[in-house]
DNA sequence: GGGCGGCGTGAAGATGTCGTGAACGCGGTC
DNA sequence: GACCGCGTTCACGACATCTTCACGCCGCCC
């Protein structure tokens, strides 16, 4: 989770930095609302810290220009506890508004609750199709022709490991690590077990494969056709 | 815009139907938690302007509750300042902490914070229907054919986190981490004798489920078909 | 042409997990 | 004080999965 600290005192930067760090986040800082709105818009943050009383740009001119261009969660942080400047900020896009000096423990739950609301930003393609074959990454789920597929968590590791590098040539090793973790190397038995329980499953033919391709002495590639 | 105002003091639910409603909202006023919730599902509100300190149940347990079936933007209207009672409230799924008293535009500008950033949003159900199988995520309340069924909290936790998830396999230790708790990643006996008991109640047949399908070694999966 | 290594196939044991039934302790109620 | 609902825990048979082995086939190299 990326944070963007838009704030002109260093100390501020500084401190908001070391919390947040702490906390798992990277974090940016820039000292200026023109660099606020384009980084904004560079580095693309998950969500904005911005404080009113930068020396070069209104505060609400920053949030409108920002909304401009990207939905991204911005909270305020201001030493103004003036009514009209709280709804004047809100009212101009921003998320939430925390008045300075402000307990850290109060932003960062805030700052959890926007990235919560903003959250469900779910992956683009979360399920594959490969002709009658259907695989479901978030549901962990596979079909064959509509009917559900049931597969071993081995099969399943191993399928995911092939589909998630299409086209590419994936030697034992790789496989064996991936699948089933530091120190399997050399048990290529295992990966002759395991390509041929999901070839059988997934209605696969080893001599004339349309799905995964053995490449002798090296690895096997997945070769399905994205449709 | 339907806003649900949950507070026990009705000076306060008077003043803020008397501002909401000449903003042009539309208003409605419930004195407990439990009615609370019920109303969140029933009325489909827009937002939930909610008070912490009701009689009948904590505060953040109504969050929850209301979680479970809504997305409802939630703001948390309190006496309370503690740190503590913030970050647990926003934690716990609220989307903003106003202290009382406080400035009503400040709250009216929070309020249209909350609805702008909900936007579009299509109406869950908040009554599930499984053939027989009913569940009422509002009420808490599971119905078979016609019968209402009694189950013990952690049953019904264990079966609202299912329903939530409808398809997606849910691994052992994540169901053990919603249902008991941070620290209970193992115990998969727990999982097994309450997946068990809600089989037996909703009739579920383990080796033939058309409800909980358990995938070995991985965890369960709610498949009931929604009808 | 023969030997050799890798691959696909089939199947057998070993291992771990699941479902089942039941017991225990605890806190509340009558 | 006895009862009851609920959460927790244990033991055991049944079963799925993982691991391992043996065999036949094919292509490749000497």
């Amino acid at each position: 989770m990326k944070v963007l600290v838009v704030d002109d005192e260093p100390q501020i930067r500084r401190a908001l930095r070391t919390s947040l760090e702490a906390h798992g986040y990277e974090v940016a800082t820039v000292g200026t609302g023109e660099e606020g709105v384009v980084a904004s818009a560079d580095q693309q943050p998950d969500l904005v810290l911005l404080d009113l009383g930068l020396p070069d740009m209104d505060g609400t001119e920053v949030i409108r220009r920002v909304r401009g261009f990207s939905d991204v969660p911005v909270i305020i942080l201001s030493v103004r506890e003036a009514q009209s400047d709280k709804v004047a900020a809100l009212d101009a896009g921003a998320d939430d508004y925390v008045t300075k000096p402000f307990a850290m423990e109060e932003l960062l739950a805030r700052a959890r609750a926007a990235l919560r609301r903003a959250g469900p930003d779910e992956p683009p393609q979360p399920t594959l199709r490969y002709g009658d074959l259907e695989i479901d990454l978030a549901r962990r789920l596979v079909t064959l022709d509509g009917e559900q597929l049931h597969v071993t968590p081995t099969e399943y590791a191993l399928l995911e490991a092939l589909v998630s590098n299409p086209g590419k040539l994936l030697t034992h090793q790789w496989l064996l690590r991936r699948v089933w973790g530091q120190g399997y190397g050399t048990e290529t038995t295992y990966l002759r077990t395991y390509i041929r329980a999901l070839r059988k499953k997934l209605g696969d033919d080893a001599s004339s494969p349309a799905l995964i391709v053995t490449e002798p002495g090296v690895g096997y590639r997945w070769v399905g056709e994205s449709a």
